[in-house]
DNA sequence: GCTTTGTTCCTTTTT
DNA sequence: GGAACAAAGC
């Protein structure tokens, strides 16, 4: 059993067989990560710590469940106790279990953005408050990144630092939708994403006998992709290891890509200065990739000052040059990519499944889907809308949903007049008022209409509360969530809805329906699943990840993601697409951050998902949000030595050798391409509107603006702006200054842009050049 | 109350 | 390209 440890390099032995100890792993890319945390948890339990005493946080639930498979082959089914799987999963786990402390019931529901974005435009309607200025979108991250920081509503309310902050962004009342945010989702027993994390501190906080319990539990806690954690995950771990000092954490600075989500690199320093007692590891050598793109990826992360000393290296085959091509549109890039997929794989005698298409984002993969079903070639899309996305999906998991917890307010919202009922908006209104006026829960009015309301509403509400009812009996006998599930399905209406509509997009529904009822059924059939009731499953299903989507049985597809979907995994040959500036990287990060660390990390973590060959694309001109750009090359491309790039680019597919150009029906254009819209594919979920938008004519593309900022713009220090100073701004061009008026520890400035008017900009934002 | 049609706004990444 | 909303007609 023993043997395994002599596969190890000198590092990984040291870490694998590390025992007790606070024990930091500094792994670079592709330096043998998951083999280290797989034998240290397998080595651990060969000197005799059981299984459930030890907690592993991993990165999705399928890498919680590979390792599991992997312990299981070296140490045997004793594995199958090991508490594994996500924060927010296992976490989850914890609150159903001790929640009652918080006031939770086991069967609260886990809010999804969705839901909690819903709950947010209700609550600023509900306040009279401008929707126009109070995005939701934009007051969910705040109170996220609030709670990420341990911060409370009633925190957020005391400190005039979030007021004032709020205030300059015009967004005074964000405290107080965070407070009724709050409140809302308490009565109706469900927790967001964040307050699952959370509720966890508070709970650890206030009730120190469950904490002793599962400190004294977990005597060995490890935490994979470290650098992508933030406070809470940290002050939780940190927590749940004091008494043992047994926490180990596996992370790589240089692919931190997740601070958006308020990932800290920060714990990676506050780590030593917890415990000074701390051992580090460091695992440089990659074993992933060929030198030239160890290299390469090397070369170009040196351009961020934020970092670890760290020397990774390849002992590999030296490798071909990184190639980089450029294509006239986006639709060309996939044509281009598919081609050379479709060639390589001949040449070379590859697989689909060694290949690996990664994007910024995901809008981005439309025109591979198109160029590859053209070429016949499987693929597979990670991400992006995902299947409980869905509407007929959310649709009934929003029945099953109130079946479990009455309170859930989003789900009875989804299905009050679904199928319809006869209940309209105004009904609905009625039965809230209600409900607030007489300090009643919305069920309670529900439950006993006739009491409250009067009208011709009363009868199908009645109908609606029996049908939930009788629901409710069948979960009182403990049917499994598979039996709910269809149960509910046939007797609400849904199913039978789908199936009379016989058009390709009721059918697919019908068909999506079926589907999620089968992978009901795998649930309940799954025998690792001890608990298989429906409120389990609900808890299950809102905390998968994207990785964790099921497959059909056949692996051997190429991979589309976003390079954030790409952590973790490797192949052959990847393809970094989209290399233009505004996109990768991106707008956002762009206009309002003055570093590109982040991007330049996630860059990082695109090159090094390759192993023998990398391709980078850009496109000319693409398509976005239906409207023509112009593009130029990622500044990123250019940072990466020269010497590590093939310098030819190809332009278009005209000089390729393409003797398997199945495109050939439409050759690309010898002149510029007269830009035209892609075809609709011919597909089920193709809407009336999208239709219609396809027939549209083509928009022109914008005249440039006025004034287009050159692209090393940097912006002066705006500490002393006074009125009467001119500026330049990227976007708006030039512009004098009206006033600048301080306002808490931020000021703004009002500035009349000759080309724009007048516009307040918030100083610590605005990226202004004063001018001479 | 329901359905259709038109309009506007938002556009990063994810649990 | 799409979600969410408003308006208008049934």
């Amino acid at each position: 059993m023993k043997d395994y440890l002599a596969e190890l390099n000198e590092p990984q032995y040291q870490a694998v067989t590390h025992e007790n100890g606070p024990l930091m792993i500094i792994a670079g890319a592709g330096s043998g990560k998951t083999r280290v945390l797989t034998y240290r948890i397998a080595h651990l339990m060969g000197q005799g710590v059981d299984a459930f005493n030890i907690l592993s946080l991993t990165f999705t639930n399928k890498a919680a469940g590979e390792m599991r498979h992997r312990i299981e082959k070296i140490i045997g089914s004793e594995a199958r106790n090991l508490w594994m799987g996500t924060f927010h999963s296992v976490f989850a786990k914890i609150l159903r279990i001790e929640g009652g402390r918080l006031g939770y019931t086991p069967n609260f529901t886990i809010y999804d953005s969705d839901d909690s974005k819903s709950l947010i435009r209700t609550i600023v309607k509900e306040m009279k408050l401008d929707d126009k200025t109070y995005k939701p979108n934009f007051i969910l991250n705040r109170i996220s990144g609030a709670k990420n920081n341990l911060i409370s509503w009633q925190a957020y309310l005391e400190n005039p630092i979030f007021g004032g902050e709020d205030a300059a962004a015009q967004m005074p009342e964000i405290g107080r939708i965070y407070r009724t945010y709050s409140m809302r989702c308490f009565s109706a027993n469900a927790m967001d994403f964040d307050d699952l994390l959370f509720n966890t501190n508070i709970l650890f906080r206030d009730h120190l006998d469950v904490l002793n319990k599962y400190q004294h539990k977990f005597k060995h806690v490890m935490v994979d992709e470290f650098q992508d954690t933030n406070i809470s995950q940290y002050l939780i771990t940190r927590k749940l290891s004091a008494v043992h000092q047994n926490i180990c954490v596996v992370g790589d600075d240089a692919q931190s890509i997740y601070a958006f989500r308020g990932a800290n690199i920060q714990n990676i320093l506050n780590f030593k200065k917890d415990y000074p007692e701390l051992k580090v590891v460091k695992l440089e050598q990659n074993y992933r990739s060929t030198k030239m793109i160890v290299d390469a990826a090397n070369s170009l992360i040196k351009k961020n000052k934020n970092q670890f000393e760290k020397n990774t290296f390849s002992d590999n085959e030296e490798g071909d040059k990184i190639e980089v091509i450029k294509a006239h549109s986006d639709n060309e890039e996939g044509r281009i990519i598919a081609n050379n997929i479709f060639e390589t794989k001949l040449n070379q005698n590859l697989k689909n499944q060694d290949f690996a298409i990664l994007y910024r984002t995901n809008a981005q993969s439309r025109a591979f889907e198109e160029a590859l079903r053209k070429l016949n070639i499987k693929y597979r899309i990670i991400g992006g809308l995902s299947f409980y996305q869905r509407k007929e999906i959310k649709d009934l998991i929003a029945y099953l949903r109130f079946t479990v917890n009455q309170q859930d307010e989003e789900a009875f919202k989804r299905i009050i007049n679904l199928p319809k009922r006869g209940i309209g908006d105004t009904t609905v209104a009625k039965i809230i008022v209600t409900a607030n006026e007489n300090n009643l829960s919305i069920w309670d009015v529900v439950g006993d209409i006739h009491k409250y309301m009067e009208g011709r509403a009363t009868n199908a509400i009645d109908t609606f509360a029996t049908l939930i009812k009788s629901y409710m009996i069948l979960l009182e006998e403990d049917k499994d969530a598979h039996t709910m599930a269809m149960h509910i399905a046939k007797t609400s209406g849904l199913l039978h809805e789908l199936y009379v509509d016989k058009t390709v997009e009721g059918m697919a529904r019908h068909e999506n329906v079926q589907e999620l009822l089968n992978s009901v059924k795998q649930f309940v059939d799954n025998p690792e699943n001890e608990d298989v009731s429906l409120g389990t499953f609900l808890q299950t299903v809102s905390l998968l990840t994207n990785a964790d989507q099921d497959e059909d049985g056949d692996p051997d597809k190429v991979t589309m993601m976003t390079i954030h979907g790409a952590k973790g995994l490797e192949f052959n040959h990847v393809f970094v697409v989209g290399m233009e500036e505004n996109l990768f990287p991106s707008q956002m990060m762009l206009k309002n951050r003055d570093d590109l660390e982040e991007e330049r990390r996630l860059f990082y973590v695109a090159i090094t998902r390759a192993e023998k060959k990398l391709t980078l694309s850009y496109a000319e001109q693409r398509y976005n949000w239906g409207k023509l750009t112009f593009c130029e090359k990622s500044r990123f491309i250019d940072e990466i030595d020269a010497k590590f790039l093939k310098s030819d680019e190809r332009v278009g597919i005209t000089t390729a050798s393409t003797s398997y150009d199945l495109t050939s029906r439409n050759p690309p254009p010898q002149v510029k391409p007269a830009f035209k819209k892609p075809e609709i594919p011919v597909r089920p979920g193709n809407t009336r509107s999208q239709v219609i938008s396809h027939l549209k004519p083509v928009n022109q593309a914008k005249p440039a603006p006025a004034h287009v900022a050159t692209q090393d713009f940097k912006p002066s220090d705006t500490s002393n702006l006074k009125a009467g100073d001119k500026v330049e701004h990227p976007k708006f061009g030039f512009g004098d200054v009206k006033k600048v008026e301080a306002q808490g520890n931020t000021s703004k400035a009002i500035i009349h842009f000759k080309s724009e008017g007048e516009k307040t900009l918030l100083l610590s934002f605005a990226k202004l050049r004063i001018v001479e």
